[in-house]
DNA sequence: TGTCCACTGGAAGGGAGGGCTT
DNA sequence: AAGCCCTCCCTTCCAGTGGACA
């Protein structure tokens, strides 16, 4: 029995409403993958020679977000352990390069996952690629075994760095003796083969396995699947799965958003002391879900980013629904004025607002305006509620207050 | 048909900040 | 301490461009 404290009385009166939570999460690999049997059994069957020390064939697994690439891919490792536990005869070692997205820290990860030897290990900057590399090349060969390396969100690293990381793993076969490594690919941008150049493609996708998204009763089928351990009997009213199923296939049949909106649900239900969710829960859910994504997005990002999409925003609130680059800078260099750090140029601006648009928080396409230009037309494509996020911070708060010093006309 | 605008986007490079090696 | 390396964020330079207008 602990003391009784601060926290004691939310222990005792939240309700639960899901029994196990991790159920929910989009990074628990479920014993079963409901509409992937096909995608497994063909990963297999190419991976399956691994197991007694034959080479298989790179891989490389397309397909959108939330379509199961990285759940099948962890299963099969999963799997893959079991049948070999003692890792005698191949390893099996994921990257996430959406985290982890540059050359060294690739190359570290995948290091540091095999490198068991603690007076081997790979300082985590200051050593030259090639040198990690050599270090990395022996230690594989010495251990005399298969070695698989996922890399997921592959075209992430691919954007930032070209392909020539992928040219080093693909080509280490060559520089080994006694061990092998395949390499399996996984994308959601179904153009990624066309981005790279000839010497890797035809390395990196000498198999190729795509991924469909999931339709309306697949997703469904999952949700239940999950459910069914996740939550006791008359929890969930009947209509909850359908609707989520429902939502999130109208955007592209990710399943990864579905089991956001059942757990984001059930959390608003709980936290509301309700005693079943409801389609009600789920419509709640369905905004925080969105709010919550781009808020964290909002916060990560840099000043000058933070500075450029404000601009957007008081163009906007100002009347201007859509304007241009020279628009947004010109209101930018303002508001550096006003918070007293230095504006970058226009040609970083640029950037920036492209990457704002890539994170889906404006909408920025080139148009030709004829004589008038060519150049952005940006439109914000944010909820209002993150304005209020942003307008929150520290730095921006005396902002609208701010009166630029009289022009003096100097030349 | 040619002009011309307001940028776009590629390339090269700098420098600060992390850290290793000798 | 000096000499490296890698990454991140940024600058400078510049050729290229879609399409309205003369």
């Amino acid at each position: 029995m602990t003391e009784p404290n601060i926290f004691t009385q939310y222990l005792k009166k939240r309700n639960t409403l899901v029994k196990n939570k991790k159920i929910l999460q989009s990074s628990y690999t479920p014993e079963n993958l409901p509409h992937r049997d096909d995608k497994i059994n063909e990963i297999v069957e190419i991976i399956a020679p691994s197991l007694s020390k034959d080479k298989p064939s790179n891989i490389l697994i397309i397909g959108k977000t939330g379509t199961g690439k990285t759940a099948v891919m962890n299963y099969i490792g999963k799997e893959l352990k079991k049948a070999d536990p003692e890792e005698e005869n191949c390893t099996f070692i994921y990257i996430n390069c959406e985290i982890v997205d540059t050359p060294y820290g690739i190359l570290y990860n995948i290091a540091n996952q095999i490198i068991s030897d603690p007076s081997r290990r790979i300082p985590f900057t200051g050593w030259s690629l090639d040198k990690i590399l050599s270090e990395l090349t022996n230690y594989i060969d010495e251990k005399n075994k298969i070695f698989i390396i996922v890399l997921d969100e592959i075209d992430r690293s691919f954007q930032k760095n070209g392909d020539d990381i992928f040219y080093y793993l693909t080509s280490i076969n060559q520089e080994l003796q006694n061990s092998r490594v395949s390499i399996i690919g996984i994308t959601n941008n179904t153009k990624f083969t066309d981005l790279l150049s000839t010497r890797i493609k035809s390395r990196l996708g000498e198999e190729k396995i795509i991924f469909p998204p999931y339709s309306v009763e697949q997703l469904q089928d999952i949700l239940y699947e999950r459910a069914k351990d996740a939550f006791d009997d008359g929890i969930l009213e009947e209509a909850v799965i359908p609707y989520c199923a429902a939502l999130t296939a109208q955007e592209g049949g990710d399943a990864r958003r579905a089991l956001d909106l059942l757990r984001m649900s059930a959390d608003i239900a709980e936290r509301n002391g309700d005693s079943n969710i409801t389609e009600a829960h789920v419509k709640s859910a369905k905004n925080k879900v969105e709010l919550d994504a781009m808020g964290e997005i909002v916060k990560t990002l840099t000043l000058h980013s933070k500075i450029v999409l404000l601009s957007i925003i008081k163009n906007t609130e100002e009347g201007q629904s859509t304007m241009i680059t020279g628009d947004v800078y010109s209101r930018y260099k303002y508001f550096c004025e006003a918070i007293g750090t230095p504006p970058i140029t226009q040609r970083r601006v640029g950037d920036l607002i492209t990457e704002l648009d890539m994170l889906g928080i404006v909408h920025a396409r080139v148009k030709s305006f004829g004589r008038a230009g060519r150049t952005k037309e940006i439109e914000l494509s944010t909820p209002v509620q993150i304005v209020e996020l942003l307008k929150s911070d520290e730095m921006f708060k005396d902002i609208e207050k701010y009166k630029p010093p009289k022009q003096t006309t100097l030349m």
